[in-house]
DNA sequence: GAGCACTGC
């Protein structure tokens, strides 16, 4: 580190002429970012959407009006129109999407069965759906070769005249339809079934397995309804919508605390609510503020969540309840989407979008009270937020806090804030019996399995959740419980399995939401993704085989790693809480008792904790922090992710040699993106690239989750994932992939036949949107410099420069900085083309120490793009061997 | 020659 320091002092010293001009300059430059910052501003206070505007919004208010005049004499005539037309489209599109499958089931069924092997009627099924397939084709060619409208509806026709179009839904009326056979066909599928609906339950098989698990049950997650009351289910939907909105407000547990709450508020100004899940009070409290008088004088009320979903849902509820259209007084902030107005009293945000909303209002100006929910969770932005509103809470008296929790965490909470009173709120829960095994269990996958099938055959009926680590257990899971069960035979009511994890198709995930059919039993194989993001109701028995997966940052080595952990007493009692959310429930934890007091940490690591902080970091210096060092974290980050941060942060520019924010700084700070990639898009100015560099850093931000790879069909994926692998580079190949997907007017289909996942192309636009936003908000202009591709590669080694690695002896790369032996991932395109200079996106650790996604570049570039951080010597070559002409020494003597 | 828990801006 001390050589390092040297250098840097060195190189710094040696670029200005003297100490003087290198001061002036860097009061040149804050000046600079303060006016940037000034612009910035203005060009807010610009675009912010007027409603209501009390000074010059009269032509505001006479466009509204007419607006909605319009909006109510043109709904009659307008909406049956637009119901024609979104009906056709919906056809147009179903079409569409009912070929590519046919197209892909029959591909399928060839790669898969060999003729030979297939009984006669498969033969004749296989041949059908050609045929099918023939037709549909043939269909659409004459309709492009005729441009006739095929489709009419039948009051265009005039009299006389035959109709040759019959309604598609004429067919579908009819059972045993072809649509709706093939339509449970694709949807059996997709879901595994096992045993016989009309088994018996009554019978009994004491001993159905022959290796049982042995449980003993040590305690009782309290429940804070009545064991023998709450026997009756909760009110089912209906029940519900027939109590009007005000009973049911008044039925939820917060209720009764009402005033209490309210005048707790006005006297304290920093609140930890403790709250069980279930007792209103995300969607309550706000609402009783508001009754309260907090938003008057144009105040709002913010409350965060830590995911879209929530920050959406709970709005759209709270606006129901309060009789407003959502977006008007009652609405939510979350990326991508602003659903807000001028004349919002209550706004509901993820923690990240606050985070965001800091750097144009550091003081919270428009807001008069400020809920932090689910604060428990310590995500890294709530955990940020923490330290940030403390701060501001000091210089701004009437600025009122909530702290929202659930139970464990609520004292840490309040001594952080100066021992906040906290405020409790019952919750609405039932028991939960934990169990846990007598012995640990060596393999605990067929110790879920085991578990599941002993709590079919001995259990009542209610669905079971497992939670297991990831897609891989899943998958395997799935495989032996079908194969199990198929043993079974009909001897075992019906068992249902249903996988969820959070790569999973959208379509596949709603299917843990379908009502299970009578005498059946649900299985919901899940990751952590159960734990909090998605709640399904019905779940009676969770099995809790006590590990997760988790990413850790190692800031020595700069290097991630996922990794499979226990999980914390905390998450644990999570998990078990699933269980008793509609009925009373029981938790199977498949290890010790024991190990669950002496083995588990009490509380998972914080976010803050684990991962790389150079983009909270930088967002923190441009809110003015400049001692992050000593800045009031809730659970302090480790020292040297903060140093090697700020580091980086230097040598990329962002920060000055006091420490200050440069312009440069100011600018990278407006990207959402790490500082490295947010130095790559502004690189991208100078290389006049910027089309492709805001493409290419979108579809990194999607993280490697582009290519799809299904079990089945490995080769075909591999295949097709080659095709696009560009020679210099997997960042050239991600943007092959994107620029194609757009020519193709981003086409679902495309995206199937190439083994691409539509959700994270789709992501990937949306990223890319927001960052052309970006761009021009830091005042760059979009252009392209395609087809030539070296200012690319300069434009990205402009940010990823510490992220350099040279190819030695061996086969193997060393990093240029710390020395470090790495690989290139087989997965990258330059895999087996070994090049001598490279730059890699990201390390991770698996198997091996990964680099993964890979350019080559050449490292006089380095000089040209980071003169004060590498010198010549550094970079010169000390292997010949398979050195291609031009390259190595030559090239240094530039 | 390997493998991607989950969020969020």
């Amino acid at each position: 580190m001390s050589s390092k320091n040297r250098k840097r002092t060195a190189s710094s010293s040696s670029s200005a002429e003297e100490p003087d001009s290198e001061e002036e300059s860097r009061l040149k430059d804050l000046q600079e970012r303060d006016e940037f910052a000034n612009r910035l501003k203005q060009r807010d206070e610009d675009r912010t959407r007027k409603v209501v505007d009390s000074t010059g919004g009269r032509k505001a208010i006479e466009e509204a009006t007419k607006r909605l005049k319009l909006e109510h004499e043109d709904r009659d005539k307008i909406v049956p129109h637009l119901r024609l037309q979104s009906r056709r489209q919906y056809l147009e599109k179903r079409k569409d999407d009912k070929v590519a499958e046919l197209e892909a089931d029959i591909l399928d069924d060839e790669y898969l069965f060999d003729e030979s092997v297939l009984t006669k009627r498969e033969k004749e099924e296989r041949q059908y759906k050609k045929q099918l397939l023939n037709i549909a084709k043939e269909h659409e060619k004459a309709r492009e070769l005729e441009r006739v409208q095929r489709y009419r509806m039948p009051q265009d026709l005039k009299k006389g005249e035959r109709s040759e179009y019959v309604e598609v839904d004429d067919f579908e009326k009819q059972p045993n339809s072809e649509q709706k056979k093939w339509e449970a066909e694709q949807l059996a599928s997709a879901r595994f079934q096992f045993g016989a609906k009309d088994a018996k339950a009554e019978e009994e098989y004491e001993l159905l397995l022959d290796d049982q698990i042995d449980f003993i049950q040590a305690l009782t997650l309290d429940g804070s309804r009545e064991k023998s009351t709450s026997r009756q289910p909760e009110l089912t939907e209906k029940e519900r919508k027939r109590l009007t909105l005000e009973e049911t407000k008044r039925s939820l547990p917060v209720y009764p605390f009402k005033d209490d709450l309210i005048a707790a508020v006005k006297e304290h100004q920093v609140l930890i609510i403790e709250g069980e899940t279930g007792s209103g009070k995300t969607t309550q409290v706000p609402q009783y503020l508001v009754e309260a008088g907090f938003t008057k004088d144009k105040k709002m009320i913010g409350c965060t969540q830590p995911r879209r979903v929530a920050a959406m849902s709970v709005a759209a509820r709270v606006a129901e309840e309060m009789g407003v259209k959502l977006g008007n007084e009652v609405g939510y902030s979350i990326r991508f989407e602003d659903c807000t107005s001028d004349r919002t009293i209550l706004k509901y945000m993820t923690d990240g979008t606050l985070h965001r909303e800091f750097l144009s209002e550091p003081d919270l100006a428009s807001y008069s009270v400020m809920i932090i929910d689910e604060a428990h969770e310590r995500t890294l932005h709530t955990d940020i937020l923490f330290g940030l509103v403390k701060d501001i809470a000091r210089f701004r008296p009437e600025l009122k806090l909530l702290i929202s929790s659930a139970t464990l965490d609520a004292d840490k909470f309040s001594a952080f804030f100066d021992d906040a009173p906290i405020f409790r709120i019952p919750g609405r829960r039932y028991p939960v019996d934990i169990f846990y095994t007598k012995a640990p269990e060596a393999d605990y996958i067929d110790a879920c399995c085991v578990s599941v099938l002993q709590i079919h055959a001995t259990q009542p009926l209610g669905d079971i959740l497992v939670f297991l680590t990831g897609q891989d257990e899943i998958e395997t899971c799935q495989e032996v419980l079908q194969d199990r069960v198929k043993r079974l035979g009909s001897k075992i009511r019906e068992l249902i399995v249903i996988p969820v994890y959070a790569n999973l198709p959208s379509d596949m995930q709603a299917k843990i939401f379908e009502p299970t059919p009578p005498n059946a039993r649900k299985v919901i194989l899940a990751t952590n993704i159960a734990e909090t993001s998605l709640t399904i109701d019905n779940i009676i028995y969770v099995i809790d085989p006590g590990f997760a997966k988790q990413n850790n940052f190692n800031s020595r080595t700069g290097m991630e790693s996922l990794m499979v952990v226990p999980i914390s007493k905390a998450s644990a009692n999570q998990r078990a809480g699933r269980a008793g959310r509609t009925a009373p429930g029981k938790c199977f934890r498949l290890y010790t008792a024991w190990a669950y007091k002496h083995e588990l940490e009490d509380n998972t690591v914080p976010e803050i904790q684990r991962i790389n902080l150079g983009n909270a970091v930088l967002m923190l210096k441009a809110l003015g922090i400049n001692d992050l060092i000593h800045f009031d974290f809730l659970d302090p980050p480790p020292h040297e992710t903060l140093v090697l941060a700020l580091e980086q942060l230097y040598a990329l520019g962002a920060l000055n040699h006091h420490g200050e924010l440069t312009k440069l700084g100011r600018r990278m700070a407006e990207f959402p993106v790490d500082p490295m990639m947010g130095k790559m898009l502004l690189a991208s100015e100078k290389y006049k690239c910027s089309e492709e560099m805001v493409t290419i850093a979108a579809m990194l931000s999607v993280n490697s989750a582009i290519f799809y790879r299904p079990k089945d069909k490995i080769i075909h994926a591999d295949t097709a994932r080659k095709n696009f692998n560009h020679m210099h580079g997997d960042h050239l190949s991600l943007l092959q992939v994107y620029n194609q997907w757009a020519e193709t007017d981003y086409s679902t289909q495309w995206c199937y036949e190439n083994f691409i996942q539509y959700r994270s192309m789709k992501r990937a636009r949306d990223v890319r949107e927001q960052l052309v936003g970006l761009m021009q908000r830091v005042e760059i202009d979009m252009v392209s410099c395609l087809p030539e591709t070296i200012n690319v590669r300069k434009a990205a080694t402009a940010g990823y420069f510490y992220h350099v690695a040279r190819l030695s002896k061996g086969g193997h790369y060393k990093t240029i900085k710390h020395n470090q032996t790495v690989m290139i991932h087989p997965n990258s395109s330059l895999f087996e083309e070994l090049p001598r200079w490279v730059l890699y996106h990201e390390l991770v650790f698996t198997s091996k120490e990964y680099m993964r996604q890979v350019i080559e570049i050449e490292s006089k570039w380095l000089l040209e793009v980071a003169p004060h951080y590498y010198k010549a010597k550094e970079l010169e070559d000390s292997t010949n061997k398979k050195m291609p002409k031009g390259a190595g020494r030559a090239e240094m003597t530039q």
